[in-house]
This record gives C-alpha cells, sequence and structure tokens, in this order.
DNA sequence: GTTAGACTTGTTATACCATAACAAAATCAG
DNA sequence: CTGATTTTGTTATGGTATAACAAGTCTAAC
C-alpha cells in the first residue's frame, strides 16, 4: 500500500468513526473528545502511530500533553476493540473491522511502514490445534509478519530494471 | 512447564552454551566473557528475561552496569540464533534449536510465564502463501500465544475440585 | 614483538514507552 | 440538586532502548 495508492482514505476514516459511535452507543460507553479525536489521528494514516507521536499531535490541538492522557484514550480504544496494538513496533494501529469479534493478524511492511490487517480462519484454527497438542489453552494471539508490500515490491523492482 | 517438573533444566543450559560456542566458532565469532554469562542468565529458566534483569544479575557479578553493555550482549546472541526476543514481553529466551534455521513461534504461560517454543512447518507455509495473496513478500514473522499451559491449566483444574 | 586495524567494551547522556497515585472536574441517575 | 461514577488533570516515576565518543583488547601482518 503506496502513499498515493487507489483507495480515498477519507472513506477509512469515516466508516471507522461511524463504526466506533455506534459501537460505543450500543455498548454505554462515551466516545468523549480526546478518544474520538485520538482514534481520528490515529486513522491518518495505515502506518501505526507511537502513543507519544499520538501525544504531540493531540497537544497541539489543545488538548493535555500528560502520557496518561494518551494512554487512557489508547486503553479505551483498545479495550472497545476500535484499534490494534502492534506489539513488535509499539504503535497503535486502528481497526477496520471492529464490529467483528476477531484477532489482529498484520502485514507489516519494512518499507514503506503500512501496515495491513488480515483475516484467516485456517490459521487461527491450526493454532488453537496446535497449542492443543502441547496441552495448552490458547486466550490471545500476537500475529505480525513484517516483509515488501505489492506496491515497495514493484518499486524495488522498478530500481533494479 | 512447572518449575518442579521433569526435566533436568543444566542439560538445557549446557546444550545451549555448547551449541553457542560451536556455532561461534564456527563463524569466526567471539562468544566473549560477558556474552557467553548473558547467554547463560537467559538460559536459567524457561521464561523470557527482560534486559534490565539480565543487567542487575551481570553487575552483581561485576560486569559493567550500564545498558549498552547488556544491549551489545543481546545484539550479538539475537544475530547469532542464539536467543529470540519475545516481543510482546519485551525480554529475552534461550533458542533451544540455535543450529537449525527456524522461526521463533512461542506459547506464552499467563500464568507461570514459562515459555515454549513450537515448530510448525504447516503455519509457516499458510503464512508464507497467505502474504503472497496480498502481494507480500514475507521476511520475518512474530508469533507469540499466550493463554494456560498444560501444568497451570491441571493446577486450575484441582484448585476447582 | 611492534604496530595498524578491527572489534569489543566503558562511559555519559538521552530518548522513548508506560503506569502509579491522587486531585479536580464533568457527567449521570435518582 | 446531590451523591455516585466516570473522566480528566497533574506530578512523579519506572521500564525499555539507543546515540555518540573514548578507551581497551585482540589479531594479523610486518
Amino acid at each position: 500500500m503506496s502513499e498515493e495508492n487507489a483507495h480515498n482514505h477519507n472513506d477509512c476514516i469515516d466508516t471507522a468513526l461511524a463504526t466506533a459511535e455506534t459501537l460505543c452507543l450500543a455498548q454505554g460507553q462515551r466516545l468523549t473528545k480526546v478518544r474520538r479525536r485520538a482514534l481520528e489521528l490515529i486513522w491518518e494514516s495505515h502506518r501505526p502511530l507511537g502513543a507519544y507521536q499520538l501525544l504531540a499531535k493531540l497537544a497541539e490541538e489543545g488538548f493535555n500533553s500528560a502520557p496518561p492522557t494518551v494512554y487512557r484514550a489508547l486503553d479505551f480504544l483498545l479495550n472497545a476493540g476500535l484499534i490494534h496494538k502492534v506489539e513488535s513496533m509499539n504503535a497503535y494501529l486502528g481497526c477496520a473491522h471492529a464490529d467483528k469479534e476477531h484477532k489482529g493478524y498484520f502485514l507489516i511492511c519494512d518499507e514503506c511502514h503500512n501496515v495491513m490487517e488480515f483475516d484467516y480462519q485456517d490459521i487461527h484454527a491450526s493454532l488453537v490445534a496446535k497449542a492443543a497438542q502441547h496441552g495448552f489453552e490458547l486466550r490471545s494471539e500476537t500475529i505480525e509478519l513484517t516483509g515488501l508490500c505489492a506496491d515497495c515490491r514493484g518499486m524495488a523492482a522498478e530500481v533494479r530494471a
């Protein structure tokens, strides 16, 4: 996924925010100003955003600039399933399927740093089965794959040519 | 895996150290005192060790107590394939298969914090295929599963009984 | 055995990531 | 309105990781 690819990213943001409103309303959760704005800022790209990067953006807009502000917003959004944490980057990413129960499986491009979330029921089933073979009861999964995305592979090929 | 389980853990350590010696010798790498001792300390259990925990242990033994000391040792051991980093814990774990090229797939017990490394070629193949479907060229994989290990499930069952 | 170069370690400083603890303010239900 | 609950403000601190440069150590070639 390049920075200037086909999709209209405003749609991503709008959809994510609408889903967030709906979900919070349904669960009696309050999507306050800072939480809402944090979610929008995280959704500004498909690259994970660090907590302190987010904090700086919020501070620019007049929000409180102490770390708890941003970590509280992140906790809220994580619990609501509206964002994911990318463990290998200590950074946070908007979730495009917040309305569906799911695990976050990620493809992380080393080059452009865009992250694509993918779903793969087969892999989940295999992992549960494999864990069970070891007598292990699975609770959570961190699946983060890195490499080169289609766009960056293309560009690498052009450079070589 | 409980703390008092069947295996003689000295064997784990001895094997790991012997492998490390062999590997470093073969590759013209130097397993210096601090690197060797760091590896031993990481191997003291099957629980991942944090960088600063390791630093404290090294400092007790007279090694330099500044962070770069431990991070350099960790970098060396990671590059040599002798340890893995558990991203979701920011901690480091001895690798039992340093002599074989492999990805680190982990089962992490929430209760006893022991970590078991497992190998699963099928899952690796599925992930490569899935990535390829998205035009993605895979380079590295972070697979970290948490839950309850066999021993801790057993104990939980006993408590319930 | 001396010396140049590469590698390793020492040292200081700093940046980044995350949470504890308690006070103040806003919101909501009765 | 008021008391309870939730959210936010504020200060402080703990945990993770690296930059930059100096000093020491090892090794290979002379």
